[in-house]
DNA sequence: TCGTAAGCGAGACGGTACGTCGAGTCTTGCT
DNA sequence: AGCAAGACTCGACGTACCGTCTCGCTTACGA
């Protein structure tokens, strides 16, 4: 289900005439989609050539321009398709944060996540029009974390002064971390630990 | 001081003797590293052109090139110039931390830090040359944290059996996301309450 | 009419099939070769860049590149499509030699071929790879002044036992020296000169 | 001998005073002659790098430059170094230019001349400097040949009103044709055809 | 059932930057 | 001062992608 309709720099019969001529073929379309993240995962983003894509998909390049404005774009809504956090409502905060947590670990194991979201990142600041387009996805992405935290805080599980936002970069904040900056493994044990020490903090609790 | 040698790609007769013909001008070398940051601040790292560099800094590009095998450990070497935290030690660790990140804070309005940083980080995954040079470099900047809160384990402040390094990550974690994803701006007052937030963990303390 | 496979660099398609893709443009391909003729008449052969001969085509440096695998067999080429000698055939030798040495002679002053041939030469001896395409078309050049004194033999206007590379050497010959090493000027008058001398040797006839 | 002074590009003390200093080293002079004579021979002159001389002469770069403006000055006063036209004179003009051919032939099997001088000659109608100071030194070379055609003038051998320059041309004219064009292989029989053929005429004689 | 309009793979197009190389100049410390 | 060494600026080299533009097809639709 593809919603996002800024990704497409097409001038596609969005329309209400169904448009004449030959459809754009569903196939190409997704063989192009996979190739871009099959690449991103291998070589990441800067290192992403559009005749590579091309070539891996076994499509044209004015297939993809006729679809992408640019590779930019492009790398967003494969990114997109990217599994996000899942959400989990156990009614227990420190159970949902820990299976999400380590749900979305795997992911970084199974797809590309792991390499494409970094090289993304690292250019969102430096590419104004790149960064129009990913935030909004970035932000949707968050949203179960946010929500879990939310009905935490109904629940009386948390301070009903909490800063959200703040508390789920604290959540994050250290995966984030040692997946752009590598330092120590990450890992199921450790992702427990991440909760633990963000629900009572550095000083330990009594 | 420069201590990174890996950062050159030069084949520099660095044994003992002081090697025949002209030396390497230093003022280049400045000029290049200088052109450099500005270039890398005002367009970013994929953005940034060799020949950018080289007409700024009014240097030909074999000079660049005689210096750096390439743009990225030219880069990697502008980066590591740039100031890192600075150890701050008042006997209090509250104190230390938001001194410390609000120094560090101010780094990103006054320098090309900020831009510089996501750049790098989101290439290290793709580029194990990038990951080689710059590894040592960033864990290198974080030291003073990890002393801080080492030093706060000495006195008592934070428990022995404490993670240093995930608790380093808990607190830098927040500003990184926010770094990388955009999301709410950061300021002093938000570095407070960052400080404060992981040191007491979200459900607040007693 | 081009004939001079050799001198295409180019890994084109000459198969049977029409081949794929869009086709290589003949203006394009056009307008190359005259502006390596302008500029090898303006500055010669090792003055000749070719950046300029792009820029003066109004042509991407690729699409040189795609033809011809560097400016040697590009400026042959150029060369091959300047005027030859044109064939005379008025019953007497004495005539058409005049009329086509003469011929040839405008050709120096409007054409760069007086430029172009020294240069060329000059570069044959020490390129094994611009010899083995230039010299069938040296050779084909020189076909004319061939068949002129093979008519003449046949009329019975010169020995049957002459070597007629040689004579045609010896006619040549002179244009040759003075191209080539300065001396004194060419003129028509000259060139009457150089067939009389040629026909009846330096000790003059009876 | 060195007798050419526009060669030098020098500043040296030719004056009165012997100079201070180191004086330059007549060793270095010769080996950077050599070389440039053997790379010369090997490469041509185009492909010939003064670096590739320096080293070779085992000299640094600025030696050169100290005592030759360009690498074509150096290359031409090379060249005017190579054996030219050896004068002789039997008192019969046939024996006289066949001696002459032959010994000059063998230079070419012995010496670079048959390399450096087309590429010198096909470089000067695009560079006057070159011109300017490779024309003399052919003038030079040439002048054996035009002495022995007026000895024979004068002895009777050769018409009184006959244009020796042309004369010159036309005897050499073969030979240069095949120097620049490639063409049929030259040997000490094709030299005396040569003559033959030029004092008698394509006519032959009574 | 057929024309027509758009999509298709392929690859050439004008550009821009790459990383290399050589020219001719300059700067070391040594002779 | 000259010397060997080698770094300096400059500018062209030939390559690789960018995003656009034809080619000669193929494919669906609507007349």
């Amino acid at each position: 289900m593809r919603t996002n309709h800024e990704l497409q720099a097409s001038d596609s019969p969005n329309g209400s005439a169904t448009s004449a001529g030959r459809p754009r073929s569903d196939e190409a379309h997704k063989a192009i989609l996979d190739a871009t993240l099959a690449l991103l995962a291998d070589v990441g983003f800067s290192a992403l050539k559009v005749e590579g894509v091309a070539s891996r998909a076994g499509v044209g390049k004015a297939t993809i321009y006729r679809r992408w404005r640019s590779k930019l774009p492009l790398v967003v809504e494969a990114f997109s398709l990217l599994p996000a956090l899942e959400e989990v409502d156990t009614g227990d905060l420190v159970t949902d944060l820990k299976k999400m947590l380590r749900n979305y670990f795997e992911l970084f194991n199974s797809t590309p996540l792991g390499t494409v979201l970094p090289s993304l990142a690292g250019e969102r600041r430096h590419n104004q029009a790149l960064s129009k387009l990913l935030d909004p996805v970035l932000r949707e992405r968050r949203r179960p974390l946010v929500r879990v935290l939310e009905r935490a805080v109904e629940r009386g599980e948390l301070p009903r002064d909490l800063d959200i936002d703040l508390a789920a970069d604290l959540i994050v904040g250290p995966i984030a971390v040692r997946l752009f900056f590598g330092g120590g493994k990450l890992g199921p044990r450790l992702i427990d630990s991440i909760v633990d020490l963000a629900l009572s903090g550095l000083r330990g609790r009594s």
